[in-house]
DNA sequence: ATGCGAATGATAATCGTTCTCATTTGCAAT
DNA sequence: ATTGCAAATGAGAACGATTATCATTCGCAT
């Protein structure tokens, strides 16, 4: 599936752990995960790999422009592979669901804010908290059941 | 300057700790500080207090609705008194200076991105980063300075 | 196959923040 | 003003996420 040219075009050296990281991110459902949740999805896989060196790929491959950090609350920073596609968040505050957005109106307010202000925009994190509302979420109020 | 009544009607004993940092934030220049900026400040202005107090007020006038704390980029939380006029952030990647603004439409169009999605809003994060192109920030090109 | 610099991984270290616990404080009742 | 007690304090330990250290291993050009 994966090709160490993948790397080697970002100007990275086409190692092990960091195919095996970038497998996963490309194959796993959630694209949105923390450092410890990929070392563990790799441990369970049967893959053998250190911690410390998903950190180091995940932030190699940020520089490289291969995948986004997010700090969403909860302290532990999500990262995604990057698809090209300049996005925002919106996470249920119960279940940690996270939802992808895009909107130009606020993209161009954002940009034109900055100028007023004197600044040259370089980048922006808005992310959108919220109940998800979601039937399997924990955050549902369950009025409508039956079960006491 | 302080009525301990400011901290009891917030549900809180007026104890000498909390008035001083409440006193600080209400008359520092720059009303976005870390935790230890304000422990800093204290020491300095020859208070007696610890970091793990300084922390705890912080929380707990969060938790009252008197002071608001923000995850900016850098790790540290910052905390600025709150003054009931919500708004948001830029701030200078180079020199961290913070400006606040107010926009209605990107509020609105953050409420109905959320309906769209399913999600009951709660709470939104929204910093923009970029140069602020003051003449002291770090950041300065500065081209031109006749001193070589 | 060889060699070398870069990458790895176990672990220690770091940083921001919270917890622990013995001591002190605020404050209501005397 | 004194007393009593729960709540608050502060020094330092503990914590969780992340980064640094360093001896060993690997990728890859020769």
């Amino acid at each position: 599936m994966h090709q160490p040219k993948h790397l080697q075009n970002a100007g990275l050296k086409s190692t092990l752990p960091r195919l095996k990281v970038l497998e996963l991110l490309e194959n796993v459902e959630d694209r949105h995960l923390t450092a410890e949740a990929i070392y563990r999805k790799l441990l369970e896989a049967g893959e053998e790999i250190g911690l410390a060196t998903v950190y180091r790929a995940l932030t190699q491959f940020e520089a490289a422009g291969l995948v986004t950090r997010h700090h969403f609350e909860g302290g532990q920073a999500v990262f995604e592979l990057e698809r090209g596609l300049h996005h925002d968040h919106i996470v249920c505050v119960h279940c940690g669901r996270v939802e992808e957005f895009y909107d130009k109106v606020i993209e161009k307010r954002q940009q034109s804010i900055a100028e007023k202000h004197g600044y040259t925009l370089r980048d922006h994190n808005m992310t959108l908290y919220g109940e998800c509302n979601g039937p399997d979420c924990p955050g549902q109020k369950k009025k409508g059941t039956a079960v006491g």
